[in-house]
DNA sequence: TATGAATGAGAGTTCATTCAT
DNA sequence: CATGAATGAACTCTCATTCAT
């Protein structure tokens, strides 16, 4: 029996992993000392130390608690009754929604992430995994149009997946940077306009969707 | 006349480039110390300061005069007398090639100055003039070829050349780090089609190029 | 009259020390945490830290019921009426037995004790006292031999008890430590040998005892 | 070739080890911090890391350099031209000798030794490698004399060497400790006078030496 | 000029002790 | 009374940078 309930635990360690998110986004996994987390949450370090086992832990954690979720959460947004098409529209209004207002600190994640990946293989593989995910879902979609005849015949759905996925995060680390001539949704419309072109030739005269 | 050549003193500051990119590619700017690069390199940490006057500044230089010509050196490859398209087209080959065999290394050091990029200011600013000068010559061959009345008129230069350089730099990311399930020479070709689609819609039939 | 009975008090004060003890044997004092201890007789750190003020007190307590209680051990074991000689002999074979069989661990706290004393002045006494009150034991003894007729008359009492003592606690490191050539057995006979040359020289042939 | 003379380096980690040695003998190798020691010494952390991997390669030398020598010490001091038990003889008094005036700080290192033997198994087996030495040194003086006929023929070598490394070795931890009643001299006249008594029973008269 | 030993601030981590529950 | 989460000073070790030789 716990002294102290499980949920003020939770509670607190989600505390830490918000502190130290708002310490990586801001100078990075490397220069964020396990002061800067302590002091940031107001705690004291070895607070910090009885919920994580070591800095690098932490990092860890938020990568696979607040970053490999992107598959599933995709998946549950969409998978209602809709068209392939309507899916796929869908995952790109949702991935650009939660970059601009939902979770635009999730997109300096990755790039914090990113940076880790060649000092650390486990980010690394939770970054492929991510990646694997996301990719498997996004070619379900083509596949399934493809079967219902909605998509051209010879469409590469993991080809097109990969390469839906290689932009979003392309466009995820320059807006996260604050690029300019970064204007998501000009990017939006483009895309989805190349997309469409690709999968739904026009056999007859049809105008492109905004 | 300066005691050592020019030249010499050059092929030293190559030399010192060399060794420290050699370094940042195995383990990222952070973790790499300066003795791994003296030690790599077979010089002495004093003579690497001779040179440049911080750890950073290596970084820094080798993102300048290693990863910041990519908009110059395509310019260089592609403006000879070939329409929009092809010029297009051998862009994307370009990276292509570069990515697997002319520059892999380029790719990963793409990768260490992302991960530099939040701890950084001068490393941002370099990936983002680098980003703007990527996508002004793209825009360039698009507006060409709207010009031209090779394609659409109502492409959106801009957000075709974000996307392209956006996409480009998703996959090198990826594949710099070994993911499975990047497969350089699918994803060429469809994203080929997509564009060709886009751009230049079929008014007769057209096969796609492979 | 309390609300907990003394005999619960104590024997909680004892499982305690002999959780500290069963830690402290394995990894010494400074290497093992409070938190050892109190895992490993099943109660919290807080617990403990009503029964001792601080750490150093648990291993004070140790020194000084567990490892001073020695002279007055030797003391009580020994004094029936029996001749000088016959109580050196008991006292030799209480050692050689307690070490074996009885108390090994003592054996080993008496190490622990050693490596404290150059950090704690209170141990370092602690140590000293019980050598004091051995070396007047066996003295007491030796001069009683003198007295009787029953020794050379010339015995140095004191030096002959600090030799004793001295041997006793050599020992003890060597075989707490498990080093191979320390043969008990072979030693007790050895060193009664010269005790007996040394405190009864022949007047007569007289055969080695044991 | 290096910059600086061997000798230089040589003398630089003799001071690094003088420090330390001082250091841990003043208040223990676990309470001695690394600071401590490069205070002590009069150079920094970091100079200390360029001779040392880590803190405990210090003790570990300490013990290997200036506490593991004492078998070959010895021999080399004795094995002149000159009668087992003269060499018994001077083994006590080299021994009493090295205690009181030429290495007393040794006879305190032995004591940090001990104190770690629970924590470092290297340690631990330092120290009995050394006992071992010595042993078998002391040991073949014995076997020598019983050869020549000038000891008894049943002395038990292994066992008087034992004994004599082990009383040692307790005298001198109670002696760096600063017990009273250890009077070194006595003890010494008293210990011979034993040695004597067993290895050499008086077939005629002889007055035991002083 | 080149060298690499030296510096020392600062990193991650531990742990004796306290105290709200 | 018991608990065990929290504290934070102190520890060992690293590494960018300097500078005597």
């Amino acid at each position: 029996m716990p002294k102290v309930t499980e949920g003020h635990r939770e509670s607190r360690r989600q505390a830490i992993l918000d502190a130290a998110q708002e310490v990586f986004l801001g100078k990075g996994y490397q220069l964020a000392t396990v002061d800067d987390i302590a002091t940031k949450g107001g705690f004291s370090v070895g607070a910090l130390y009885r919920y994580f086992p070591t800095k690098s832990d932490i990092m860890l954690t938020l990568l696979e608690e607040r970053l490999s979720r992107g598959p599933e959460l995709l998946r549950r947004l969409t998978s209602d009754r809709e068209s392939p098409w309507e899916s796929l529209t869908r995952c790109v209004d949702i991935f650009v929604s939660a970059l601009r207002v939902r979770h635009p600190s999730t997109g300096r994640l990755l790039l914090v992430a990113w940076g880790e990946t060649l000092q650390d293989g486990t980010v690394r593989q939770g970054l492929q995994r991510r990646f694997g995910g996301l990719i498997e879902y996004l070619a379900s979609l083509v596949r399934q149009g493809v079967e219902t005849g909605d998509f051209r015949r010879d469409a590469d759905a993991t080809a097109v997946a990969a390469i839906l996925v290689s932009l979003a995060d392309g466009v995820t680390l320059y807006w996260s940077v604050g690029t300019p001539d970064v204007y998501l949704h000009d990017m939006r419309t483009a895309a989805l306009q190349m997309l469409k072109a690709y999968l739904k030739p026009p056999a007859a005269g049809e105008e492109p969707s905004t």
